[in-house]
DNA sequence: TTGTATGCGTTATCAT
DNA sequence: ATGATAACGCATACAA
C-alpha cells in the first residue's frame, strides 16, 4: 500500500483539510500519529508528553499552521480567558492610560480584554454588562461604584470576580480600587485657601465623579472663605476649547482675581490659553488648578498645578488584583485606596 | 401529583440550577414547557415561534435571569460575532478616535471588539495576530499595510475579512482604507514652499508612517528649495514635552527662520509653547505645521495649521466595510482613499 | 409551530 | 505516557 508510506503532507485528505482551514487537534494528531487528546496535552501540559511525540506534534502543527480554537476550549473548560473592561470613554486620556496598563498586564497572564464604552449613564452600562456577560468572561472591570440594581444582580449571578475602579467604597460588589473624590475636592479647596485665594470659579465636565469633587470643593471653599464659587458646567466631555469658553463664561458671570478649579487638565489648559489671549496674568490675575496631571501639564505656560492620580499604576494594580482573584489566590484587601497628590506648579 | 401543579420557581431542581448559575436554554425550556431548540428559536428567530410560547419563554428568562452563552453559540454556528482590532497604541488620540467610532458602529451590528496593542513592530503584531485568531474572530482590523509574511499567511488561512487602515496600497490583504503618507508629506512640502519658507525643521516620532511623511517632505522640500531640512527624530511617541525639547534641539542644530514640520499636533503644540517661552514669534520667527488636526489645534496660540484626516469617519467606514464583507455583501471597492486636507491657521 | 438528532473542537475524567 | 469517552451549551438539518 503506497499510501501508507506516502509523506503526510501529500495525503489528499490532510491536504484538503489544511487548505480549507479546517485544521483541528484531530488533524494534527492524525499527522503526528497520536490521538487528539495527546495533542491537547502537548499544548497545555507538555511535561506529560514524551519528548519524541512532542516533537512530532510540533512538526505537525508547523506543517498545518494549526491555530488553537479557544472558543471550543472555553466551552469545554468553562474558562474563557477573557476579561471584560467597561470604561465611560475610550478617548478620554484618563481611562485610556489606565486601560493601556491594564491590558498589558492582563496579556502577560494570557488573558484577552474585551473592552466596551458605557458612556456616563447607568442604563448604557447595564446594556453593555448584559452582552458582555454572554461572552462568559472570567472577570470584569467596571469604572465607578454606582451601578443599576439590575447590573449588580447580573454581576453577582455571574459569579465572577468584579473590580470597580476610579472610586472607592466600603461596600464594593467584589473588589474596588481607587480614591475618594470627595476628599480630593476638599483637599483642593484647602489648598486654594492656603494659597490665599478667596474667590473661585469651578469649571467641570459632565461626569458624576467630577461633580462630587466639584461639590466637595464648593462646600469646603464656601465654608472656609464665606464665598461660594461660581460654576461653569458642561454636559459634554472636557476639551481645550471648552476650557477657553469656560473662562469667558466665568468672567461674564463676574469671576475676578481668584482660582479656577477644573475637573480636568484639558479644561485647565484651555483656561491658561484663554487667559493668555486676554492678557490675564497667571497666577497673578487668575490661578489655575487642574486635575489628572496629564503628561503635558508640566509643560504648559505657566506649568499647571494639578492633582495627580497614578492611573497607570491603577491599571496595573487592577489587572493584578483581578487575575489574583480569578485564580483564587488570596488578596490582602478588598479595597485599595491609591490616594492622590496635589502637584504644585507655577499656575497657582 | 402535587409536583405537577407546583409553581415552577419552587421546583427544587430548577431553583438549584438558578442559584448555581447553571441556567441554560435547557433550563429555560423546561420551565416554559418547551424544548431547548424552541428557546434558541425564540431568541434568534422570534417570528418562527408562536406568540404564546414566546411569552412563556420570556417569562422563564425573566424568572431565571438567563444570559445566553455566546461561547457555545459561536462554537456551534462557527460565527463568533467577534472582531479583532489591532492598533499600535491605545492612548494615541489618533487611533483612539478611530477606534471609538469603529467600536460604536460595530456594536450596532451586534458584534464585539477584541482590541489589542501591537506597538509599532511587525514582530509584536505577529504574536498578537496569532493569539487573536485563536478566538476565531469573524473579521479583523489591522493598522497599516506592512505585516510580516507569517502574519499574512495566518490571516489568509483564517479565511476571514481583513481590513487594513491608516494607509493605502494597491495590493491589500483584503480591503484597505486610508490615505497616502507620501502624498501627504509632499503636499506639506508644497504648502511650505508656497508660503515662502525656504528653511525647514522636521520633528518626528518613531512611527513608520510618520517616517514616510517625513522623508517625502524632506525630498520634496529639498528639491524645491535646494535646502535640506534639519531633522529631530524621537524613537518614542509624541508628547508636548518632546515637542518643546525638539525645538531646543533644532535651534542647537542651527535651525532659524523657517517652518517646523511635525509628525503630530502634540509635538507641534510643544513647539508653540517652547517658542513662546523663548520669545520667538509664530509665525514670524518660526512657522509650525502639525499633523492630525486634533480637537485642540484650533485653540492653541496661535491656532495651529495642521493636516486633517477624518479619522472618526475612517473608523466608521472601516466598521461598515468590514461588516459588509463579513455578511458577504458586495463592496463597491476594495480600497478607499479618504484623502487629507491641510487646514490653514495662524501658525504658518 | 415544535421537536429530535447531531456536531462544533476542545477539556476533564477515567482507563490502560 | 497515551487513549476512549463524555461533557460543555448551543445551532443546524431534518422530521413530524
Amino acid at each position: 500500500m503506497s499510501s501508507v508510506s506516502a509523506p503526510k503532507h501529500n495525503d489528499p485528505i490532510i491536504a484538503a483539510e489544511i487548505k480549507s482551514g479546517a485544521v483541528t487537534m484531530e488533524t494534527v494528531g492524525r499527522i503526528a500519529g497520536v490521538s487528539q487528546v495527546t495533542v491537547s496535552r502537548a499544548l497545555n501540559d507538555p511535561e506529560k508528553v514524551s519528548a519524541k511525540t512532542l516533537q512530532r506534534i510540533q512538526d505537525a502543527i508547523e506543517l498545518t499552521g494549526y491555530v488553537p480554537n479557544m472558543v471550543a476550549g472555553a466551552l469545554a473548560s468553562r474558562r474563557s480567558k477573557l476579561i471584560a473592561a467597561l470604561v465611560p470613554s475610550i478617548t478620554n486620556v484618563i481611562y485610556a492610560d489606565m486601560m493601556q496598563n491594564f491590558i498589558n498586564v492582563i496579556r502577560e497572564s494570557d488573558y484577552h480584554v474585551l473592552m466596551a464604552e458605557t458612556g456616563f449613564s447607568q442604563d448604557e452600562e447595564q446594556a453593555v454588562v448584559s452582552t458582555m456577560l454572554s461572552r462568559r468572561p472570567d472577570g470584569i472591570l467596571l469604572t465607578g461604584i454606582h451601578h443599576s440594581a439590575s447590573s449588580k444582580r447580573m454581576l453577582l449571578r455571574a459569579g465572577i470576580p468584579v473590580i470597580e475602579v476610579w472610586d472607592i467604597t466600603e461596600s464594593p460588589i467584589d473588589i474596588c480600587i481607587g480614591f475618594s473624590h470627595i476628599k480630593t475636592g476638599e483637599e483642593m479647596a484647602h489648598y486654594a485657601v492656603r494659597k490665599g485665594y478667596d474667590k473661585a470659579l469651578i469649571v467641570s465636565a459632565g461626569d458624576e465623579r467630577a461633580f462630587r469633587r466639584k461639590n466637595a470643593f464648593s462646600r469646603q471653599f464656601t465654608q472656609s472663605t464665606g464665598n461660594t464659587p461660581i460654576e461653569v458646567v458642561y454636559e459634554a466631555s472636557a476639551t481645550i476649547e471648552r476650557g477657553r469658553n469656560a473662562l469667558t463664561s466665568g468672567l461674564e458671570k463676574g469671576f475676578r482675581n481668584g482660582i479656577v478649579m477644573c475637573s480636568s487638565d484639558l479644561l485647565a489648559h484651555g483656561i491658561l490659553i484663554e487667559a493668555q489671549a486676554r492678557g490675564l496674568r497667571v497666577p497673578e490675575d487668575i490661578a489655575v488648578l487642574g486635575f489628572g496631571n496629564q503628561d503635558f501639564s508640566a509643560f504648559t505656560l505657566p506649568a499647571l498645578t494639578s492633582v495627580q492620580v497614578d492611573r497607570s499604576h491603577l491599571g496595573q494594580q487592577a489587572a493584578e488584583a483581578l487575575v489574583t482573584r480569578i485564580e483564587n489566590k488570596p488578596l490582602p484587601s478588598n479595597t485599595i485606596d491609591i490616594g492622590f497628590e496635589i502637584i504644585e506648579r507655577a499656575s497657582t
